[in-house]
DNA sequence: ACGAATCATTGAAAAAGTCAACGATTGTTT
DNA sequence: AAACAATCGTTGACTTTTTCAATGATTCGT
């Protein structure tokens, strides 16, 4: 019932020392996961990081679009991008910067907010479905220790 | 003293339910290794993905192209083009398969395991920078976790 | 008020990824 | 054993992604 998009048994090379490298380890994983996300998400004419923008226009937090580059580790022109897809589609809106009137704040329409729901269920699921080999447990140490890992604080 | 290559502290947009996502924290730590990866191979004119290669090379695994796109989640192509850079600069060989005339297995000349030597010692300095913020147990922890992940068993 | 810095945006150049086709070889079917 | 399909490495074309410099508008420091 449950096929893995990852490799389904360990491979002969994964022996060697390499296998143990936290880089490797973590462009697999990543690869292997964009391609289930990227699948469970095509159904909403979304990608993981047009996704990502959508959950963060969602969140209340009221980004700009530098912040959302910053966060999401890209070019700030890819930010256009993607904000322009999500724009045109109705989903978020530019509106301008409190303080600062040079920043573009990125929040999300009501249309936004329900094609977000039903996108994170959809997305949730591809996540279970990645970390299968899993217990509940381990997933939330994992994600505990690649938070961890990244902004040094679990919390 | 410890300068992280990765976010030294947490973000504002960490806060959103994002900033649990599976996906995106792969992203960003295998994007944020990456650099530093790539920053201390640098000096041996190798980049994470042609170390890999070297790596398997040096193995004694005696891998074939074929298994290295597989592992390495490459584009055969690609493996053309990464074996044909260490071939031209005396790294690595390739043999002819030995059940499997079509097949060329890559292996790696004294030149290249003196080469990854000292690569990998460059290496593993760049990944204990970027687990700077885990204790030795839970950098063990989380690579092991990445491996279960991966293909399913923790050995 | 002046200059330096930052934000979003554009566009161009470079790099990386994808994919179909090919010769050589292997495995399979008849 | 002959024919056929499949696989391996390779090449080249094509698309996508990344990277980077330049720009107008705005803000910050002094």
């Amino acid at each position: 019932m449950a096929t893995l998009g990852t490799d389904v048994q360990t491979p002969r090379l994964a022996a060697a020392r390499i296998g143990s490298d936290v880089g490797l380890l973590l462009a697999k994983l990543h690869a292997a996961g964009s391609v289930l996300n990227n699948k469970a998400l095509a159904d909403f004419g979304l990608r993981e990081r047009s996704f990502s923008v959508l959950t963060l226009a969602c969140s209340g937090l009221e980004p700009t679009q530098r912040e959302l580059a910053d966060f999401l580790s890209l070019d700030p022109s890819q930010v256009v991008t993607l904000v322009d897809d999500l724009e045109r589609r109705g989903l978020v809106e530019r509106a301008q910067g409190k303080q600062d009137r040079r920043a573009k704040i990125i929040v999300s329409t009501a249309e936004g907010r329900k094609m977000h729901t039903k996108a994170r269920a959809a997305l949730d699921e591809a996540e279970l479905k990645q970390l299968a080999g899993l217990s509940d447990e381990e997933s939330q140490e994992l994600k505990r220790l690649l938070r961890k890992a990244l902004w040094g604080s679990a919390e």
